[in-house]
DNA sequence: ATGGTAGGTCTCCTA
């Protein structure tokens, strides 16, 4: 029995904010970091400068200009095959099983556009078609050991947002988004955040870049997540609210949990 | 009610 510091970050371009991730390292302490959209392509990932940060095991897969996630870890990986949702050949989802028997899923849900009207929004009805498909992918694929983390780009409780009403139909908390989240979080997985906040009490891990300041509207959302199997347990949680005042940083914040694997 | 900012990139798309 051991346990394993799991932390993510939706880090909004990893080459321009890889000297952010020294921060992060010291104050969360993480074995393994997943990031989501690096904004780069595969032959252009930074591996030397992100081994030499101490995570010597590096599994990517980016495109040019979006997406892109990666998995960084103190401990050896093992890629694990994942699905091609929607079939677009999208950088969104990479799974890695660790030393010692722990899986980790890196998702970056699609946002999903701005009209709440997949007749009209396309990208609404990608949001909705890959959110469908996780829920069935495990559904058919029980998952055990494992912790799912990534930025859904969906804040399904009440408290996720700053305001519940006003939200209901903004892109991120609308009842078909929400209920189609819980439904694939129901397929196997425990809300690991919201084991340690009561569900009362307000839990953001973004902010828009289109507030003055933040802090004080404080208008946040809980669109990062840390999902785990009950066959593990969820020692501790840290959302590092401090990094959304770091030097030219990401609208996200990270969020680490602690396992015992 | 509106517009606000940021990143990557053939200038507008995505968030």
């Amino acid at each position: 029995m051991s346990t394993l510091r799991i932390a993510t970050w939706n880090i909004n371009s990893l080459r321009l904010r890889l000297k952010l991730l020294p921060g992060l390292i010291e104050q969360l302490r993480p074995d393994v970091i997943c990031l989501q959209e690096t904004k780069v392509p595969d032959e252009l990932f930074p591996m030397a400068e992100v081994q030499a940060l101490g995570f010597a095991h590096v599994l990517h897969w980016g495109m040019k200009g979006y997406n892109g996630v990666a998995i960084l870890s103190r401990l050896p990986l093992r890629r694990l095959d994942a699905p091609d949702w929607c079939a677009k050949g999208d950088c969104r989802h990479i799974s890695a099983e660790i030393e010692g028997g722990v899986s980790i899923h890196n998702f970056y849900v699609p946002a999903g556009g701005d009209v709440a009207d997949r007749t009209v929004n396309e990208k609404f009805g990608h949001k909705l078609d890959f959110i469908a498909q996780a829920r069935a992918h495990f559904a058919a694929n029980r998952p055990t050991r494992s912790v799912l983390v990534g930025d859904l780009n969906i804040a399904p409780l009440e408290h996720d947002v700053w305001s519940h009403k006003q939200l209901l139909d903004v892109v991120s908390h609308t009842p078909v988004e929400t209920e189609g989240l819980l439904a694939w979080q129901a397929e196997g997985w425990h809300d690991a955040l919201r084991q340690f906040v009561p569900l009362h009490e307000k839990l953001y891990t973004w902010w828009s870049y289109r507030n003055r300041d933040w802090r004080a509207s404080n208008r946040g959302r809980r669109l990062d997540h840390v999902w785990t199997t009950p066959d593990l347990t969820a020692l501790s949680h840290e959302i590092l609210v401090d990094a959304r005042d770091w030097e030219q940083t990401s609208d996200h914040v990270p969020v680490c949990v602690e396992v015992r694997g």
